[in-house]
RNA sequence: UGGGGCGUGGCCAAGUGGUAAGGCAGCGGCUUUUGGUGCCGCCAUUCGCAGGUUCGAAUCCUGCCGCCCCAG
């Protein structure tokens, strides 16, 4: 493609005197969204959080918005000769992201980190600053894209399938979603790359950060047992039988539909935690069959479809981030699967889509059985 | 201490003379802005111990050790 075509951010032209404020998080995506909107002719203005502070030790790792990250973002912004603030937002991101990610974990669910900081530090707390600078706009790096309908912006997946992040911005509102804007919605992944060296930005190559960002070294049960003690308790492992197999060492390092970690040995087929009671600190294992679950009862939903739905609104919906819609239907609490899904977790986001537009999402509170379902 | 059975890698378990299946667990990698799943790879020079027979034994023989079951 010929990279110099402008982006469309779906403001109003000139661009001249309009100020775009760009959410920079080190990484390769956010650097190339800030160089598009100053190519684009805006008054670019960027923004990096610094969430957490690992020490000079962890400089170089997969990940965002600490020590190295902020310098990346720094260094983008002064090739690019636009403004560059970083804002510390530890406190705000401990309470808002790592408390809730243990208490989840404490209440025997599966947090998802990423949802939480969108849906706080950068979609409330940072959108609010860059209103008050003034900008016309927030635009980030996300792989998503925000299409405006006959009734307002309306959230769609990202053209790349591979990259598309909407799972993780179902909580986005109608409200934020009218002033957020993701240039890269649009593009594929070696499109950006592209771009970033066509600015000759020195995190071209930079490796996709992955894995939770405020646990580097990937131990984050570690974290969860030390922010929430009771976490680390041991107990039973026990069959659907009520049989016991074996001791673990903390709730806080399984989850629903997890094989691996398990420890034990001996069956004829591979076990997998089906369900957790954190208050008898037991964990509940069985056959992969077991894991089957045929409907969904959602909480804090967010509604960015229309009318939220009374009664079985036929949608597709994930429940999980890299995962194919699967048929199933919505009353605007309960979520039906036309057939079972598998690994499903309490604490994890179900989002619902038609087609490519994202009508919402919310999080998973109870989940029904389909296995019990057809025994009974 | 009469009768019977068994002892193969962390667990379960094939293999009864021809040079150690498989599963589970574990480890490593790939995939992934959550946790997971999945996929690929690795994982017993050795078969309770000690002798013996044989060209050759985990497989046959002898002894010992350790479990389990039955025993009015």
């Amino acid at each position: 493609m010929t990279a110099s075509a402008a982006i469309d951010l779906q403001l109003p032209v000139p661009a001249a005197g309009q100020r775009v404020v760009v959410a920079m998080s080190g990484g390769v995506d956010s650097s190339v969204v800030a160089a598009l909107v100053k190519e684009a002719g805006y008054e670019t203005i960027g923004i990096t959080l610094q969430l957490y502070d690992h020490g000079a030790a962890v400089a170089g790792s997969r990940t965002c918005c600490a020590g190295s990250d902020i310098r990346d973002a720094r260094r983008v912004a002064d090739r690019l000769g636009i403004p560059h603030y970083v804002l510390n937002y530890e406190s705000a991101f401990r309470d808002s992201v790592i408390d809730d990610f243990a208490d989840s974990y404490a209440r025997g669910e599966t947090p998802i980190p990423c949802v939480r900081c969108n849906q706080t530090v950068k979609f409330r707390d940072l959108l609010g600053v860059a209103k008050d600078l003034g900008g016309a706009a927030l635009a980030t790096g996300h792989y998503v894209r925000r299409e405006v309908g006959p009734s307002g912006a309306e959230l769609h997946r990202a053209v790349d399938p591979a990259r598309d992040q909407s799972y993780f911005l179902f909580a986005t509102t109608a409200t934020q979603l009218d002033y957020l804007r993701f240039p890269l919605g649009g593009m594929e992944k070696a499109v950006v790359r592209d771009h970033a060296r066509r600015f000759d930005l020195g995190v071209a190559n930079k490796p996709d950060s992955q894995d939770i960002c405020f646990v580097p070294t990937g131990d984050y049960a570690g974290l969860v047992k030390r922010l929430r003690p009771e976490t680390a308790e041991p107990g039973d492992i026990v069959d659907l039988r009520g049989h016991v197999l074996g001791r673990h060492n903390g709730l806080a390092q399984f989850t629903v539909g997890q094989r691996k970690g398990i420890d034990v040995g001996g069956q004829s087929a591979p076990l997998y935690v089906v369900r957790l009671e954190p208050d008898a600190r037991r964990l509940i294992v069985g056959p992969r069959e077991a894991l089957g679950v045929d409907a969904v009862a959602l909480n804090e939903v967010n509604w960015i479809g229309g009318d939220l739905p009374a009664a079985g609104l036929q949608v597709t919906a994930k429940i999980r981030s890299m995962a194919k819609p699967a048929a199933a239907t919505f009353d605007g609490d309960t979520l039906e699967f036309a057939k079972p899904e598998y690994g499903v977790a309490p604490g994890q986001a179900a989002v619902i889509y038609y087609g490519d537009r994202v009508l919402g999402g919310g999080w998973i509170a109870t989940t029904r059985s389909a296995a019990e379902r057809l025994a009974a």
